[in-house]
RNA sequence: GGGCAUUUAGCUCAGUUGGUUAGAGCGCAGCCUUCACACGGCUGAGGUCGGAGGUUCGAGUCCUCUAGUGCCCA
């Protein structure tokens, strides 16, 4: 506390934000220090957002929910390891590029080093989002990936500034891209440790593949949408009796692709067909039927046919059947030529099979099954109408056509073996609120595949991987070459693997890149290792890891809470983060999610200008973990009442403290306080109690309840009844306790509510401290106990609950008292400086001698002249309030 | 279909280990202005806690069933 107090004589919110931000930023104030042990740190594992989205409120709604905890534990001590990231890596990069500037990647392509992108901001277009040909311009993937990176610039300056308004007290030295130098180095050599430990391996298998992006994706990517499709009834012939077997099926299109059927084994209606041979129609395949417990037999006709691959079942099927593979989709969803007079389609009528196939090849698989219904109505094979029906199908969560299965050579980290160790690592954290464990867990169970890392897509973090060609220049997946740790990051495209000439590249004998980029989860995954440099090995990583938060939506549970976990037990057999904080979701007044889909996504920026930081703070702040929230306005307005409240309420106390005729005290002669001052001393060692506690326990929005509602009592009623003390010295013992209590509540509410609002606490702190409030120390016990007399009027210890209830007990009585006296002013509509002749007060003895006790600041703060007190032994408390004559 | 959560005043939400007449803010109504605050203050009306049953001396608070809503998984 400084000696001098300079209070503004017109107090006010606006522009708090740039000035204390720009002082906070160049003070330095939230940089983390290094040369802390891991006892004294508090590491946070923050969200890097995806940049290439739009500012969201629900940002704001988040990242003030962790920079709450952050600034409650920086002032409890701990040196706070927050850094911030930003998620620039991937395919919402590539569409919004593809999008902004009307490209398209074509890797087939050299660097044009003049090239120009035919457009600088274009309007939204689905089309070019998905790299559609028709509306965009083809360029070469390094210049595709250099306007990415041109873009992510723009898009991370507005992520920086909005969260420097927001006041997020993240040391920005720690900064990182998901595509950066650091991000992708740790990806890559993870990678290779993943490799190494056999935790990582290449294999040729049936993935989920989206036909737009021609990618492969991951389990964690897909989402079930209930659509459209048609049960189309197919005429397949027995072989043994030539009776007809009707196979139901939505995906007609994939006839051509047919090698079994399977029925129940239970099923008595077919179970006279297994092991014996039918024929497809159209194509005139001989194929076998097998019993297998997955097949419905109240689907369809009970009976299905298989694939190549119509759907994850045909997928086990294939695998438990031992089935043949008969490709006909082709990596951008078109049917591809194939040759039904050869080994892998043995058509008994081989001309008449590639006759109705030429009708299909090259169709897409929407048109094609059009097409081959139009075959199958021709040929007699269709019975009856294609029966409409709705039916969950896989889609890819970015994606709008099916996903089809596709057979391909793919990079995975195996998880399906650790499902048991990943669920009892998620138990050893601690989950806020507790219930979304069971997301993570529900999630891990149901795992059917190992993590497939390998996106066929452009801007992301390359494999650090060759492959050998042989002789007639195809590739060895099976013999791969890894780069050397020490050459990391690279991009194979470009580097040559160790011990080849850069002339061997794509040379019969020589090697070729892997083409692919790692799925973005895969180095979103290491936030952890990439904040604190863990391939730096300088002594950081040890510090801050595991992690002591993780704040995160509940919505990416599956993906980056699941992957992170699963990365850390894989690289470091530990968990990556002790806490898991669960934000909500942000709803409209329908309570629907608010989206840009939705048209109701809400832009912060108007509203920090409309309310202020600290207004638009205090309504995310007010919301528990994990409770989905609706978007309120209203909110931020009691948010901004507070925010001035708290100024205005400084500004008293301060000018009191400051008055001339109060600096003539002197401040020497006694510390002893009145019991309603001393009964606010044990309050506010109460409130600083219950305010920690939550915060320990996560909850800050119980903290800021519970030093609210002090403060309002603060505010309405113990400032009122002080207040003649501090103007009035005729008993200078009551006014320093006045004035000192005043000084210590404002210092302690202030701290407290310093996480929640951080420039209105910081503007009232300078006015009469040097250094900022963030860097203070959080309020303790101690403290309130130090500033009390030896022996205060309870004759009782702060912490005992006596003390704390008795205080209590006094403090609601004065107020009663108070209370009344203001109502019968108002019932009389009158002023609240009327005078009171009398009040009379009638209850149990013990009540009556606490208000007796409060009675010259009632009679100041009520302008009373008498008081009458009866004792009675009745529990009821009865105060008459009986005014002047002159007002009557 | 399985699971998690939620249902408390017109609205948004608190209600700790079950214990006296169920709380807050907003909104609403009425009143009060210049000495911290009209970007204000004071006072008031308004719920029997989704529904049914049970445990208990006593339940918003525990148990069972049931309905609505949201989400996760299949």
């Amino acid at each position: 506390m400084r000696s001098d107090i300079n209070v503004p004589d017109k107090v006010t919110l606006d522009g708090l934000e740039g000035r204390w931000s720009r002082a906070w930023l160049e003070k330095q104030i939230y940089a983390f220090d290094r040369n802390k042990e891991r006892d004294d740190v508090y590491s946070i594992d923050t969200p890097p957002p995806t940049v290439s989205g739009s500012l969201h409120v629900g940002h704001v709604f988040s990242y003030t929910q962790t920079d709450i905890v952050a600034r409650f534990w920086r002032m409890k001590g701990k040196a706070v390891f927050y850094p911030m990231g930003f998620d620039d890596n991937g395919l919402p990069t590539e569409r919004r590029a593809q999008q902004y500037y009307g490209i398209r990647c074509e890797p087939s392509l050299p660097y044009d080093q003049s090239f120009v992108p035919p457009k600088i901001a274009g309007e939204p277009n689905k089309a070019a989002g998905a790299g559609n040909a028709e509306t965009t311009v083809p360029c070469s993937r390094p210049n595709f990936v250099e306007l990415c990176r041109e873009l992510t610039e723009e898009d991370e300056k507005l992520f920086y500034d909005l969260f420097v308004t927001l006041g997020v007290s993240v040391d920005w030295s720690l900064l990182y891209t998901t595509i950066g130098e650091k991000a992708q180095k740790t990806s890559q050599a993870a990678f290779l440790q993943l490799v190494e430990n056999g935790q990582a391996y290449r294999k040729e298998a049936p993935t989920l593949w989206d036909v737009d992006f021609s990618s492969a994706i991951a389990q964690a990517e897909i989402e079930d949408r209930e659509t459209a499709g048609a049960y189309h009834k197919l005429r397949f012939i027995s072989r043994e009796d030539g009776t007809v077997i009707p196979i139901a099926t939505t995906r007609p299109e994939l006839l051509p692709a047919c090698v079994a059927l399977v029925c129940n084994p239970s099923d008595e209606r077919y179970t006279h067909l297994i092991g014996k041979s039918v024929t497809t129609p159209l194509f005139h395949i001989e194929v076998p039927v097998y019993g297998h417990q997955l097949a419905d037999k109240d689907k369809g006709t009970g009976i299905a046919m298989v694939c190549t691959f119509g759907d994850t079942t045909d997928v086990i099927w294939w695998k438990d059947l031992n089935l043949p593979t008969r490709v006909i989709i082709d990596k951008k969803g078109r049917l591809e030529p194939v040759d039904f007079s050869g080994v892998n389609f043995p058509s008994r009528k081989a001309d008449t099979a590639n006759e109705n196939y030429s009708h299909l090849v090259g169709l897409n698989i929407k048109s094609a099954q059009k097409k081959i219904t139009e075959l199958l109505v021709a040929s007699g094979d269709l019975m009856g109408e294609p029966e409409p029906i709705k039916h969950m199908v896989k889609f890819y969560e970015k994606g709008e056509r099916p996903l089809e299965i596709i057979s391909s050579d793919q990079w995975y980290i195996k998880t399906l073996d650790k499902k048991d160790t990943l669920i009892d690592a998620a138990r050893q954290m601690h989950w806020h609120p507790d219930f979304m464990r069971s997301r993570f867990e529900t999630w891990t169970e149901g795992l059917n595949s190992d993590w497939n890392i390998s996106r066929q897509r452009y801007f992301g973090v390359p494999f650090p991987v060759w492959y050998k060609l042989d002789e007639e220049g195809q590739a060895l997946e099976s013999q791969p070459i890894f780069a050397k740790k020490e050459d990391l990051p690279l991009d194979p495209s470009v580097t040559s693997p160790p011990g080849y000439e850069e002339t061997m590249r794509d040379q019969k004998g020589g090697f070729t890149a892997d083409r692919d980029v790692m799925d973005t989860w895969a180095t979103s995954s290491l936030t952890p290792q990439i904040a604190a440099d863990w391939i730096k090995e300088d002594g950081l990583f040890s510090r801050v890891f595991p992690m002591d938060l993780r704040p995160q939506a509940h919505e990416i549970i599956r993906t980056w809470l699941f992957s992170t976990v699963a990365r850390s037990v894989v690289h470091h057999n530990s968990i990556p983060f002790k806490n898991t904080a669960i934000s909500g979701w942000i709803l409209d007044k329908d309570h629907k999610k608010l989206s840009k889909s939705k048209g109701n996504a809400v832009v912060p920026s108007e509203y920090l200008e409309r309310h202020g930081t600290d207004a638009v703070r205090y309504w995310a702040a007010a919301a528990r973990l994990g409770m989905d929230t609706a978007f309120d306005e209203q909110q931020m307005k009691i948010g901004r009442r507070l925010a001035i409240k708290i100024l205005n309420a400084a500004k008293f106390v301060l000018m009191r403290i400051n008055s001339p005729e109060f600096r003539e005290l002197d401040k020497t002669k006694t510390s002893s306080y009145t019991p309603l001052d001393e009964s606010v001393h044990y309050l506010l060692a109460n409130l600083i109690e219950e305010a920690t506690k939550s915060f320990e326990e996560y909850d800050h929005a119980k903290a800021l309840d519970a030093t609210e509602k002090f403060f309002w009592y603060f505010c309405d009623d113990y400032l009122e009844l002080s207040k003649i003390r501090t103007y009035e010295l005729s008993d200078p013992e009551a006014s320093l306790s006045a004035i000192r209590t005043l000084e210590i509540a404002l210092s302690t509410l202030l701290r407290l509510f310093a996480p929640f609002l951080p420039f209105t606490t910081e503007e009232v702190w300078s006015w009469w401290h040097n250094g900022s409030i963030h860097l203070s120390e959080w309020p303790t016990i101690a403290e309130i106990e130090a500033n009390l007399p030896q022996i205060g009027q309870f004759d009782l210890h702060v912490q005992e609950d006596n003390a704390v209830n008795k205080a209590r007990e006094l403090i609601t009585a004065t107020s009663t008292v108070l209370e009344k006296i203001r109502k019968k002013k108002s019932e009389e509509k009158l002023s609240m400086k009327a005078g009171v002749d009398t009040v009379s007060v009638t209850g149990p003895g013990k009540i009556v001698g606490l208000i007796r006790l409060s009675q010259n600041d009632l009679a100041a703060a009520g302008n009373v002249s008498n008081f009458v007190y009866r004792e009675t032994n009745s529990e009821e408390l009865e105060i008459e309030v009986i005014l002047e004559q002159s007002q009557q």
